[in-house]
DNA sequence: ACTACAACTTACCATTAGTAAGTTTATAAT
DNA sequence: ATTATAAACTTACTAATGGTAAGTTGTAGT
């Protein structure tokens, strides 16, 4: 808990504020959550995340592969199949959502 | 990592998904990471949020209030001072601001 | 009495999200 | 051989959220 946040590379999250900005993009922390069991296809996480949109889930992919988080592979060529997988950059975030599971896990349920 | 995401409460965050919605949405992260040092009064939080408006400090502060996680403390009866505090549940999530700050030290400077 | 400050609140425009329908290429069914 | 279905997008449009700026209320200082 040191530095403030002073952003230099746009839409790279190399501090605290984009970090969580970032990630906390709306369907952006699901998407991550739902690749940590591994690699999926596009019908695949929109069908483990409920309300998520075709749109929606193609502009946070997009964004995601950007960022380096998530790699977008071709399946069985000449087909439209494709995968998605988190890179290592990506499953580091694995931490985070533990930390995050722990802090609801042990809230008193109002 | 187990349980997917079926909201109950609205507004209070039980659970994985609503969580990472709740504190990722825009401005929140960075508020309470703000009140990790303490409790600030609402023109400081302005003062150590670049870029952030009154407007928006005022509602992100409203639902923090009413999910929990900070208090807000009238200073000094009869002005408009006031002070806010994170609870003890708000204070829990250290743990994952300090999980996004190794992430984030971690990650290849692209 | 005049000015400034703190903490909002209101009004308005811009950006982002949600919904639904359409596109393209490929395999499957009849 | 034609038709249908599916995967992964893309486009168009409306609703919701965010950003910017100005206004409000009450106290404090000079």
């Amino acid at each position: 808990m040191d530095q403030p946040h002073n952003c230099v590379t746009p839409n790279i999250c190399n501090n605290f504020h984009d970090t969580i900005e970032f990630i906390g993009k709306r369907w952006t922390g699901i998407i991550i959550y739902t690749l940590m069991s591994g690699p999926k296809r596009f019908h695949e996480i929109v069908e483990s995340i409920p309300g998520i949109s075709d749109r929606l889930l193609t502009e946070r992919l997009n964004e995601l592969v950007k960022e380096g988080l998530v790699t977008k592979k071709q399946l069985d060529s000449s087909t439209k199949k494709v995968e998605y997988e988190l890179t290592p950059s990506g499953m580091a975030l694995k931490d985070v959502l533990i930390a995050i599971r722990n802090w609801v896990e042990q809230r008193p349920n109002l």
